[in-house]
DNA sequence: TATGAATGAGTCTTCATTCAT
DNA sequence: CATGAATGAAGACTCATTCAT
């Protein structure tokens, strides 16, 4: 054939995704998603590199978003935008995160349930892990940037109270994620989040 | 005879604690754990049923903990003090589950580890999903019963927030362990944990 | 298309040579060689037969060579020239032998040691096995002349050692090749290798 | 068993001698092992760390004999004993280190023709490379010193020259073993090999 | 001619568990 | 109780070659 022959490939994605969803990664076999996709074994091998690059590839999407999302906020060139944005609540920040991440459940649920619940064995078990940590310095820096702008605002917190909020967030679209949480029921739950968030940062910023 | 039993008996389960902490229940071998402990292959099958029985048997004590600590607050036998302690602010209830988990870390800071992190392969592998659905239904009903004491905080949350506010106390442990924070440390962020949580509650209710 | 074809044939060529000296035969495979040559996988089936056909192809001209040389000594037409030769000394014929030698290096240096150091699993792993065996029956043939000739040389040496004395001198090249010894620093120890042929030789025809 | 079981282990150890020999250690098959040794395949694993070790332990002993012979000489400790043997003609010399090979060659024939010719993807597949080189390096001292003692033999080598020699004498051993030739046809032969050697250093240094 | 997919048998290695002693 | 051998099934991956287009 002188064209790249893709059904294939993603036979083998499609396959590997359910199986990866229902037994994880490492309880995935090979031959499993061989049979399953109704592609020689060795043939796979044409497609991919190995068991964790069909991993990485089924989840790519995702990783790439939210990476590209945390490098945003991270990007110098747009410190005029952050700065402005600062004027406005805390709350609409957050909104604005909890809006990006309802973005991707759309987009990617069933990836995202590969990269929270179904990860172990591959490269990407630590994945959020490090995202929590690079996200968490995301969250620092903002938050510094508030207290220079809104200095009656003054109060540094810890850096683990910091992280943990971080967490948290992730963890609310985890478990939205985990308990199959339809998105208009997940949009609702988030005025909750949001206004417990927003009640609890201006609490621990009047002490 | 018995005696000699039960020092070989503690050797495995100390070595296998050791190895699982560092390379997680699926990627330690039944092998290294013999080698390591000084005690012949065959011979752990005549102390464990097998290798998941080990795993279980090192975690045993917080689990039981765990669920004691769960069942006591279902337990129909406490209502009373139950219902006189629903008198006070859910700070404070939020407060002694607090310190509850502290005293857990205390003293089994690496079996909480292990259950956490390292359970992937093991039959615990899912303990705290299935604990905190649980630990959920009990605060579901603290807050119903609040609701009935004091109805001037009428208000029914979704239960996915109440799900949710489990699981953040659970993950804010979770993290504690993870970041290897110091029980010292842990106090004093818990009360920032604390002011948190209330002034969210308290703005909920209001609403 | 001829012109086309010659031009892949090559490539490929090329880049199986460079791959059989980097890694030897069997640790090469037909992927890498299409993937570094630019030439599609099966594509390579349409000039050669297989592997092995790549490997032989390389190495042809030295290996015809070689077997054009034993057979110009074998070959009855060339008894004449061949018995006129024997009136000079030994030490002329290993000096004409060694030259001989010397010029395939010059030619052929990388296909030489493809054919000492990186045949294993081809059918020429075991061509200087059979090329110093049918040597040898040169060398036999040549000393037998030299015996009936030259009688006062009378000696009958053992066929095992006119044999590694064969071997020898292969083994001389091989480690010129080897070792990377250039050819000018080759042709200098070359003098010492005659000189302690030519002695050794008179040394045993004097026993 | 309370005891460790060797009978299977050296069944293993013979089988795959027989099959290395056969036919190489690449192209042996640990399943071939396993089937022809009438072991489990997966029990072989109990007995050796993988394929290479089977390798290497069947070829242990003539190793071992080898770098033992090797250190011997170069050991300080002895040098008293070497210059007192500087004294006697290098012939000597020669025919110590011939009789060396031949006892190695008696215990250890199918050792040695493992080593030397079926070694091709083992650890071991250099062995003779390396341990030309540093068999060199010890003919290299022996001959410095013999410089310094006999000055009139004073010559000073080409260090290839030096180094093909050792080749030599282990090529020579080397088709011994190819050619299966026997011992007591060996050691005759050895008596033209030393006349040789001798006869040619002799006239190198005359130069 | 050219391509990369497909095949199919093969590679070594791992491991929880049971067995014989 | 203790031991290490034995089992048996599974694991990921490789590769020369042929096939369909």
């Amino acid at each position: 054939m002188q064209f790249k022959k893709s059904y294939n490939s993603d036979d083998i994605l499609k396959t590997a995704e359910k199986l990866f969803l229902k037994n994880g990664f490492s309880r995935t076999s090979m031959r499993d998603i061989a049979e399953k996709s109704g592609v020689g074994l060795g043939n796979i091998y044409n497609y991919f590199k190995n068991k964790d690059e069909i991993f990485c590839r089924i989840v790519e999407p995702v990783v790439k978003t939210l990476e590209n999302e945390t490098d945003k906020h991270h990007d110098p060139e747009n410190s005029d935008l952050f700065f402005t944005e600062l004027q406005t609540m805390s709350a609409q920040y957050i909104s604005r995160q909890a809006e990006a991440y309802l973005t991707l459940i759309k987009k990617h649920r069933r990836q995202m349930e590969l990269l929270f619940f179904r990860a172990e064995g591959s490269s990407m078990e630590k994945f959020f892990e490090r995202f929590t940590d690079r996200t968490t310095e995301k969250v620092k820096l903002f938050l510094s940037a508030l207290n220079q702008k809104l200095p009656q605002a003054a109060h540094t917190f810890d850096d683990f109270t910091i992280h943990i909020h971080t967490v948290w967030m992730i963890t609310f679209f985890r478990e939205i994620i985990m308990h199959k949480i339809s998105l208009e029921k997940a949009r609702n739950i988030i005025s909750d989040y949001i206004t417990f968030e927003s009640a609890g940062w201006l609490e621990l910023m009047k002490r």
